[in-house]
DNA sequence: TGACTTTAGTAACAATCTGTTACTAATTGA
DNA sequence: TCAATTAGTAACAGATTGTTACTAAAGTCA
């Protein structure tokens, strides 16, 4: 991170930690002010670009997922001083954030939302939006499967859409719902998890289809 | 608009014309190279605040809804030179924007997309995301109904959609969604357009509503 | 006047989609 | 062998959606 730049890029990395999600945060020496990480580009870098690069350098890895989320300046206060901040959410599994946490830059650390503290306000604002975001989304990207490895057993799969939503779900029209999109295959692998009947394997493996010209949806409008 | 900030914000600014969406766009004096309106603020201006008073300042009225589209930066040339720039998406109904023509800026006027010409490449990436963004929002956001006058009959709302979303929608299907979700209530008035039976005037009152927890919608899933 | 055209508005059917209950299957551990 | 646990599926009922076909109220035109 280098200070002084028109604008930073900043980050809102998550990944599945002990039931719950868990943000990228860098931790100060106290340890009591968390930040975001965040960059200031040069001028002549695609955002996506200083993005990725930020989160290769920060978790050590890059994101399974990763979306432009908003940009944020105006009198609301940032770590570099910047006056405009573009922020973008991704998410890590797992598997990929312990594998890389090697090579994560120093004080990095994963920490439980609830618990981060410190931050400045613009970057408390990003880490709100992101966790609406990545439900809002949930539906239009595949960020779920992002978060498994590559085969994975359908309650594995439901077990991340419960992470994110933040609610249980039905098996049965869980299931019903994913077969009828053509979204998985299945493997010819079975997991044994120790208690109870083993799982079958699956691939993330999306087909084409049509667009089902749906009508409006009124029902979805905010209030 | 001023040259040389660190930063611009850009706007989209839509309106239904002679049956499709036409941009405001800033035609240059030769009448060949359009820009999209943009302004460099200041540091400490909110960027939505800017957008909001870009619009007043080009089209003569705040725009019926607004929202924060993209941030752009990069190598993709831009009018100002700027590192970067927070693209705004806003619609004005047809309405209000023929009113407001008489306190839009000098150059500015209502092209139709097609016939929009010798944009930047950031600004022609806006330009293309804001439509989109209109559509994906369609469902989310109270758009169409920013875009009618205080009453209006159904078959206007249902027009506007089909121009929005580019497709024709069924009469009874579109009514009867529209009904469940309590968005709009009826006023004693009719108005009769010429020919066939005159139409009841509605105004837009939607009623809270409990949030209905579906299940996942696997078939949205982009491939 | 009266048939025809045009637009508004609704009822009702069929097909599809969704939530739920209740099952069967395969494994571990007592 | 039997309970406990997790995986996986069938099938029903109710809700939602796409569609056809109607009725209603206006203008037009001979």
């Amino acid at each position: 991170m280098r200070r002084g730049g028109a604008h930073t890029v900043d980050l809102v990395l998550l990944t599945p930690r002990s039931g719950t999600l868990a943000v990228l945060v860098q931790r100060g020496t106290g340890g009591k002010d968390d930040a975001l990480p965040w960059s200031s580009p040069r001028a002549a870098d695609a955002l996506a670009q200083s993005a990725k690069q930020l989160a290769r350098q920060a978790a050590g890895a890059e994101p399974g997922w990763l979306e432009q989320l908003s940009a944020y300046g105006g009198a609301e206060r940032h770590p570099s001083g910047a006056a405009v901040s573009v922020a973008f959410v991704g998410v890590i599994g797992a598997a990929a954030a312990d594998a890389a946490a090697g090579r994560a830059s120093k004080g990095a650390q994963w920490a439980a939302i609830e618990s981060v503290t410190g931050l400045t306000l613009r970057q408390a604002a990003m880490l709100d939006a992101a966790i609406s975001a990545v439900r809002d989304r949930l539906d239009h990207s595949p960020i779920a499967f992002k978060l498994l490895p590559g085969t994975f057993t359908l309650s594995d799969l439901q077990g991340i859409y419960e992470l994110l939503l933040g609610r249980r779900l039905h098996k049965a029209s869980f299931r019903r719902s994913l077969q009828a999109a053509y979204l998985v295959e299945p493997t010819d692998e079975w997991r044994s998890e120790g208690r109870g009947r083993p799982a079958q394997l699956f691939r993330f493996a999306p087909r084409k289809r049509r667009a089902s010209r749906r009508g409006v949806r009124f029902e979805l409008l905010a209030n």
